[in-house]
DNA sequence: CTAAGCCTTCCCCTACGGTGGAAGGTCAAG
DNA sequence: CTTGACCTTCCACCGTAGGGGAAGGCTTAG
C-alpha cells in the first residue's frame, strides 16, 4: 500500500505520514524499487489509533509512549492510566484557568453596559481593574 | 526613563519591551545621545494595560487594536464590547472542547478499572473507542 | 585606564502538529 | 515520447509570546 492509500484509508494526509514517521509514531515501511513507501495492511489501524487517542486529549508524544510498550510486546494499560492522570490534572487546571478568564470577561461585558464612554479616562475603563482580579499566573515562581 | 527601569515598574522585562514595540503596542521611543531608548513616564501606564488586558484574556493583537483606537483619540469600549463578544464565543468553545477530552479521559480511566490486559487486543483497549465518543475536530470542513 | 553594569542589534530557539512549496524521480496509459 | 498522477527529499513556515545568547557600544565609578 503505497502512502496516498493509507493516507486516505486513515483519514490522514500523506504529509502527516511522514510526520509521523519522523516523530516515530510509524515505523519506517519498506520500499518498493521505485524507493516509494509501501506499507503493511494492518497500519491502518495504527494510524487510526493515533488519531482515537489524539481526539481523547493525548498529545503526539504520549501516543508515542504508548505505542512503544505496545511494540515491546507488553499491554500498555497501566501507563495508559499514569498517562491518563497526568492529562486530567493538565486537563483540569486548564480548565479553571479559562473559566477564569471566561468570568473576567463577563464582567468586563458587564462593566460595558453601564461605563459611559467619557468615564473612560485610562486606557480603558473596562479592562483595568481586571489584574486584580485574575492573577493566572503568578509572577513570584519564576525558575 | 531607560529600558531597564521601565521594565522594572511595568513588571516586564527588557525583552518583552523590544518585542512590544516591534509589534507595534508601545511606540518608539526618544532615543538618548548613546542610542539608548528614552522613555516617556506615561509609558509605565501603557504597559501595565497590555499586561491587565492580557490577564483578561485578550491576545496581544486584541490588545493593539484597542491602543491603536485610543491613539487615534476615540474611546474605544465599543470596540471592546465586540471583542470580548469574540473572546467569551472561543474561549467557550474552548472550554466545551475540554470538558469533552476531560469526559472522555475520565471514560478511560473508568475502563482502565474494569478492562484486565488480556482482554486488550487492539493497541489499547481503554482508549479505541474514544473517536465515537468525542470527535473534536470534525473532518469535513477544511478550508 | 579599566571594569562593571547598563544598553544596542541580530539571529536562532521553544512547544505543537503539522502545512506549503520547490526540485526532481517513478509509473502507467495514450 | 509525453503527460499526469503519484511519489521522493529538503527546507521553510504558521501562531503565540517571548527567551537565550553573541558581539559590540555607552556610561560611570574607582
Amino acid at each position: 500500500m503505497l502512502i496516498g492509500e493509507l493516507a486516505e484509508r486513515a483519514g490522514v494526509t500523506a504529509k502527516t505520514l511522514r510526520f509521523y514517521e519522523r516523530q516515530g509514531l510509524v515505523p519506517e515501511p519498506e520500499r518498493t524499487d521505485g524507493g516509494y513507501r509501501d506499507y503493511a495492511p494492518e497500519i491502518v489501524e495504527r494510524v487510526r489509533f493515533i488519531k482515537d487517542a489524539q481526539a481523547s486529549g493525548f498529545a503526539l508524544v504520549q501516543v508515542g509512549e504508548i505505542l512503544a510498550i505496545r511494540d515491546d510486546g507488553h499491554a500498555p494499560c497501566g501507563h495508559v492510566a499514569d498517562l491518563v492522570d497526568q492529562r486530567l490534572t493538565e486537563v483540569e487546571a486548564r480548565l479553571r484557568e479559562l473559566r477564569a478568564v471566561r468570568s473576567e470577561l463577563r464582567a468586563i461585558a458587564s462593566r460595558a453596559e453601564t461605563l459611559a464612554p467619557d468615564d473612560c479616562d485610562d486606557y480603558c475603563g473596562l479592562i483595568a481593574p481586571a489584574a486584580a482580579i485574575a492573577p493566572a499566573a503568578p509572577p513570584r515562581p519564576s525558575p
